[in-house]
DNA sequence: TATTGTTATACTCTATAACTATA
DNA sequence: TATAGTTATAGAGTATAACAATA
């Protein structure tokens, strides 16, 4: 049924699960500590603060699997005022989120520690060659995941991902 | 105090925790459906099939972090039937942790679709150029990461990393 | 009927601190 | 005194299923 990974491609593999492990550890530790936050928050507001409004389903796409997992940290999130949920005039089945100033400013703040340790751990390492190939490689490798379908969907999944 | 990432190395960076959450949301999803089991879990006993015995720290490194977590997960592990834990005669205080042949079993069972998912969703987009470039990269990447000291240690970590 | 989102619930995971035992 | 590991506990995260409301 399913072949062998290629040596190469489980050595690949594995350094990058590992790499990333570390990385998130990392970053987690420095986000909880400063900020207060966790990382799938801060992923959410570095989206909010990008695009200020998204409805659930586009801010759940590919960072919380799960609405009710979505409807958990948008609470929390809107109880510590750095979101805010109002009804959507378009469609008003759905909720748009859209950050608060202290949303944002929180995000400014915790940025340059952020960056700080994935510039430590990660880039001080890498040649700019390496950069340019990384960045290219897995924005490929992300937009080709995008595209797939889960796997065993148990509801909707994906949907407005712009 | 920390300088800005550059455009290209946020892009690597945001790029590369997306895919990985893809991939790993993927690949958690069909370790517990085959076999019951989780990622770290997984983690552990792939370990365990190369290296036979290693003591809890020692399989600790790198996969979970916090002595407590090791601790539950190599219980859960071993009610399982898919490990041991034995005394070490060359040092009392350590555990050396075995795995069973169920562990591998299990291993060996589930690693040809834990390797499809991968191959599906991340290697057959992928150049062998780009494969070799992402392996070395990333295996770099991993030394460096192992090497640095964490941030805020608050006990000990990373010993006898071999 | 399908989709958006919420709620209630239960489960898993992880970390902190206190503890035992050995080096 | 420092290290290896366990325990107890508490907190956070996520998913499932049932639900309400809208398309």
């Amino acid at each position: 049924m399913a072949k062998a990974l290629e040596p190469e491609q489980l050595r690949a593999y594995f350094a990058l699960m590992e790499s990333v492990t570390l990385l998130q550890h990392a970053v987690e530790r420095q986000l909880r500590a400063e900020g207060g936050i966790s990382y799938v928050q801060f992923q959410l507001l570095a989206r909010l603060a990008q695009a200020k409004q998204l409805t659930m389903t586009a801010l759940a796409d590919g960072v919380v699997y799960s609405r009710s997992g979505l409807t958990h940290q948008a609470k929390l999130l809107e109880q510590a005022g750095l979101i805010t949920r109002t009804g959507c005039p378009d469609d008003q089945r759905a909720t748009v989120v859209t950050i608060t100033d202290a949303g944002l400013a929180l995000i400014q703040r915790l940025m340059p520690g952020h960056i700080e340790v994935v510039r430590d751990l990660m880039f001080d390492a890498m040649s700019d060659r390496d950069l340019h190939a990384l960045a290219e490689i897995m924005t490929r490798a992300r937009d080709h995941m995008r595209a797939q379908p889960p796997r065993s969907a148990t509801g909707r999944r994906r949907r407005t991902a712009g």
